[in-house]
DNA sequence: AATGATTCCAACCGCCATCGT
DNA sequence: TACGATGGCGGTTGGAATCAT
């Protein structure tokens, strides 16, 4: 006994809609709105259509201010970008690029990004099978600038300007223009940071969510748990059965928390205001990369890296990270900042995305993973 | 010009989460 | 608490449009 169907599919018309179907909905909801109920309606308006339909119609291609194709080289690269952090979340992309549909952002991802990514991959594949080459492009595609050396121990040094991480076994050593990681050092360092103060909600008298809550709210809507739910004395995600018990966290400013993990928390207030969201956080990050901020940045992480135990810097969230937060931490930096990043070539790079994928995402296709793995290893080369 | 291959995208499908009773 | 209805999301598909031969 299958699911019960959401209309009755005998008397539903499936297929285009016609000009007439549109201006009917259109209309409809400009005047009355949805009513707060899909499935009724159709038969309201006279159209037989399944409310799915309806509802899919009217956001895809109905609603104001929707903007068909012409993606930017701006928009490739936030696509990309999230992409790499946090996986097919479309929806959550979409938020980011104003007037797109989370349709449109996936056709257009799974139709010409992912094969210009691919592309690229395969051809850096035949590069690097070739033999050792030192590399330094600009990625026209992507807007991305990549700098890779293959070194003779089949060590892989990128910089690029998206600063995206991916790797365990990290730590930090000074440098003066990057922030260079080394391997199997055990002391957990993330590379900069951004500062996500002031809020981009601070000013119009919306709530911040650069704090704990908000990020926990948030995870608790991508699917994590807390078990303090009912008892604020323990942070501990139900599903990590071998999650470390932590204590409350101290309160500490956003930079405490990885730039993905902030973008989640602004979603989370996204999906809860409906809409509305702007995507400064992005223009944030663009803004914060001028020398001086980011030796700020640098200072302030560090106090705070230096200063307060891993977990309680983590404050929960540590299994974004990986199991053992106070040891080797795999994270993605994000999409707004500098970094240079030595990785083990072939080594598995499950780096923060993939493993937040693997449990936040558990319920999507199996090849998710390789696809998802693909591409941030295309990303990356 | 014809035809097969490929690309693109609107729409559908099914699963899961949430809500209301 | 259980269960059905509904909303939301991501994956997939069908067919029109475009390209290559």
């Amino acid at each position: 006994m299958g699911r019960a169907p959401c209309c009755d599919k005998a008397n539903v018309k499936k297929g285009p809609w016609s000009p007439e179907e549109d201006t009917k909905l259109k209309s409809y909801i400009e005047q009355h709105g949805t009513g707060g109920n899909w499935i009724a309606l159709p038969q309201k308006i006279g159209l037989k259509r399944c409310g799915k339909s309806c509802r899919l119609r009217w956001l895809n291609y109905l609603r104001p201010n929707i903007k068909h194709g012409g993606f930017s080289e701006e928009e490739d690269n936030i696509i990309c970008s999230l992409y790499i952090s946090i996986g097919s979340r479309w929806s959550i992309i979409a938020a980011q690029l104003p007037g797109r549909t989370d349709n449109d952002i996936k056709n257009y991802w799974n139709t010409r990004l992912k094969k210009k990514l691919l592309g690229n991959k395969q051809r850096k594949d035949k590069q690097a099978r070739r033999g050792t080459s030192i590399t330094t492009s600009s990625n026209s595609s992507t807007g991305l600038l990549i700098k890779q050396e293959i070194t003779k121990r089949g060590t892989i040094t990128n910089t690029n300007t998206s600063g995206i991480l991916l790797n365990s076994n990290i730590s930090m050593v000074p440098c003066a223009d990057y922030n260079i990681i080394s391997i199997d050092n055990q002391n957990p360092y993330w590379p900069e940071l951004p500062v996500l103060t002031p809020s981009p909600y601070s000013n119009d008298g919306q709530p911040c969510y650069n704090d704990h809550s908000s990020i926990r709210r948030l995870l608790i809507k991508l699917g994590g748990r807390f078990t303090d739910d009912h008892d604020h004395d323990e942070y501990d995600v139900v599903g990590s059965t071998t999650g470390p018990h932590i204590p409350p966290p101290p309160a500490l400013p956003a930079p405490a928390l990885c730039n993905s993990a902030a973008l989640f928390a602004q979603q989370a207030q996204y999906n809860t205001d409906n809409y509305g969201f702007v995507p400064q956080m992005l223009e944030h990050g663009q803004s914060s990369s001028s020398t001086s901020q980011l030796a700020e940045l640098d200072h302030q992480e560090s106090c705070i890296y230096n200063s307060v135990p891993d977990a309680q810097v983590l404050g929960g969230l540590e299994f974004l990270y990986g199991e053992g937060s106070t040891g080797n931490i795999s994270k993605i930096d994000g999409i707004v900042n500098n970094s240079t990043t030595t990785t083990t070539h072939g080594t598995a790079e499950m780096g923060w995305g993939a493993e937040m994928s693997s449990m936040v995402y558990s319920t999507t296709a199996p090849n998710f993973v390789s696809e998802y793995q693909s591409a941030q290893e295309s990303y990356m080369s």
